[in-house]
DNA sequence: CTGTTAGCGCATTCAC
DNA sequence: GTGAATGCGCTAACAG
């Protein structure tokens, strides 16, 4: 099943069976035909090794993210394959677990692999190491979710996109609205959505809202709790960084007997399909998860096939939209009170 | 970057250098270290596609798979991704969407990519001809939540642990039964969960348990809820084939007014993790979904390892747990009605 | 212990 | 249009 073991059965050379596959137009018709056959007949398939290592290219692009107990990595990633698979290439994920120190060795081992290109979700473009690697080693890459100047990035608007959240509660009587988040340290997203939050509350007059930081995902729920307690005068809505924190968020309300919406309102970020078909149904910024990979593995194709790198200006901003959800409901503050300027955008 | 500038710099031969980095022992230490030191320096990093095509063994493992959008599925990826990394092993994944021509296709170009093994999931394993492929073509792979004596699976035993689930709800007073699934044809599992479902209805001395066959998985909740309010006699508890499904069919419930546990206890299967964190939570049969993905790449390491392909005999039972959860209540004929003989198990 | 060498399977000049 | 020959980078004999 080699491409000799054809040309010999073919009656022709390795060169002409080559041809065949890769310059159809350069071989007779006959020859053509008679060559296809055999090699239908033989159940041949092109070694990809010896393509790739002759070619110097792998049609492989490498995918790092942080995980797929993530929905949004998960829903994003099958974006990638299958947008790759039409583009005729492959994939090999490696996952760090948000851990910066496995981004590099993703990086690495996806080098040795080989790959065409790489689509990554890192901790924070800025500060990244592996991402220095990879422009040094002039290999095409886009970020997805991530979002910098000096990247090609494939990313929602979060600021605005906050921005937006907080407008719409306060316009449904929200005053008292806190932000939940993981450590804002540990991604580029965090930190914007949060820098949206506290910039939408100061433009619709409120006081800065309060950021309620839960280290650890696994704890979310006891950490939310605790703190839902402790608060006297608790806020009517929190806005949290991602879906699975507003899950979490609406279990550790409903574990303290306070009922979602009717005495807190719980807002999400990120849109996984999920979020839709629960009860209560999860009010959330929507980001086109699967769209977002398709896009960077458009990039990336284009990229690949001139040979030239992605460029920090080829950057796209995917809308977002919000989706209600029962989730959310009118503030206790709707007395009446006026509303504010903000409003009118 | 190549093995033979690094030799060339370090005045020795590509023979060394490959040794330095395959078989350590057979270099001396100052010689060993010297060439180390060189590749360092020069970012050595051996080129893949030619080792492939030297060894014919790529350390790649293809990962086969109805989608991603499922956690079930997203976790055992990542399962499989991390054991493959720890065994030096690479993975592409390839997404079937639960077409069957699409896993033959699948397996087709993962073939061409010359992976060592594979890990799939498949539709129906005595049906599949993406496995007849496979075998035919001597590469060992594992199926992943199939379940067939033989192929080589690693699976849960369903039809055990769906009638755990039935004796479990016949002992807190539920009579009235029911199970949703997606298509029954779809998949050896839910062909077996149903399997299971009728078996110990029967052995609990109830009616043939009803089945709700939900066609489409995007139009679950709609189907449910006419379901639900067509029925006169409505079932006191749902047990679903999966999470996913459950998860709709507890706001299907609640769209009609009905509370879940009071009005309607519902089942899962799966144990994808979110479900402990919903509101309510989600009672359900966990299954080990990432130490699956772990169990199946062990296999194959082992086979590949060996050169023998792994064999049917080899087969897993992972072992699955009830998760109890607040979706589940007692069944409203808690009316003092004598235990069935089937409890006693 | 180390060097020399022969392919692995293929794409691609360069002749014809 | 087609064939012969070269080498992509590496590993595994085999020689020394």
């Amino acid at each position: 099943m080699s491409i000799e073991a054809v040309a010999r059965e073919a009656g022709v050379s390795v060169a002409t069976v080559s041809r065949v596959f890769n310059a159809p137009d350069l071989v007779r018709a006959p020859t053509r035909e008679k060559v296809r056959q055999v090699a239908l007949r033989l159940h041949y398939r092109a070694n990809t090794s010896a393509q790739t290592l002759r070619t110097q290219r792998s049609k492989v692009i490498g995918v790092v993210l942080p995980t797929l107990r993530n929905p949004v990595f998960a829903e994003c990633l099958e974006g990638i394959a299958t947008t790759a698979a039409e583009h005729g290439y492959s994939i090999i994920p490696a996952t760090t677990s948000y851990r910066v120190e496995d981004e590099e060795a993703a990086v690495a081992s996806l080098s040795g692999r080989s790959v065409d290109g790489m689509v990554l979700v890192v901790a924070n473009p800025a500060t990244s190491p592996a991402l220095r690697r990879l422009a040094a080693a002039k290999l095409p890459y886009v970020l997805a979710y991530n979002r910098h100047r000096r990247h090609p990035c494939v990313s929602v608007d979060n600021e605005a996109a906050v921005a937006e959240v907080v407008r719409l509660l306060v316009a449904r009587g929200h005053r008292r609205i806190a932000m939940v988040s993981g450590e804002l340290a540990a991604s580029d997203r965090a930190q914007q959505r949060h820098e949206g939050f506290v910039r939408a509350m100061r433009e619709c007059g409120l006081p800065d809202g309060e950021l309620i930081e839960v280290p650890f995902m696994d704890h979310a729920v006891r950490h939310l709790t605790e703190f839902l307690q402790r608060r006297g005068h608790r806020p009517t809505a929190l806005f949290c960084s991602n879906d699975l924190l507003a899950i979490r968020t609406v279990r550790a309300a409903s574990q303290l007997g306070l009922q979602v919406p009717h005495d807190l309102s719980v807002v999400g970020f990120d849109g996984i399909e999920l979020g839709g078909d629960l009860t209560p149904s999860l009010g959330t910024v929507v980001q086109p998860n699967r769209e977002i990979g398709v896009e960077c593995v458009r990039l990336l194709a284009a990229a690949m096939q001139s040979g030239t790198p992605v460029a920090a200006s080829d950057s796209r901003t995917a809308p977002h939209v919000f989706r209600e959800g029962e989730s959310i409901g009118p503030g206790a503050a709707a007395t009446g009170a006026p509303l504010t300027p903000c409003l009118s955008n």
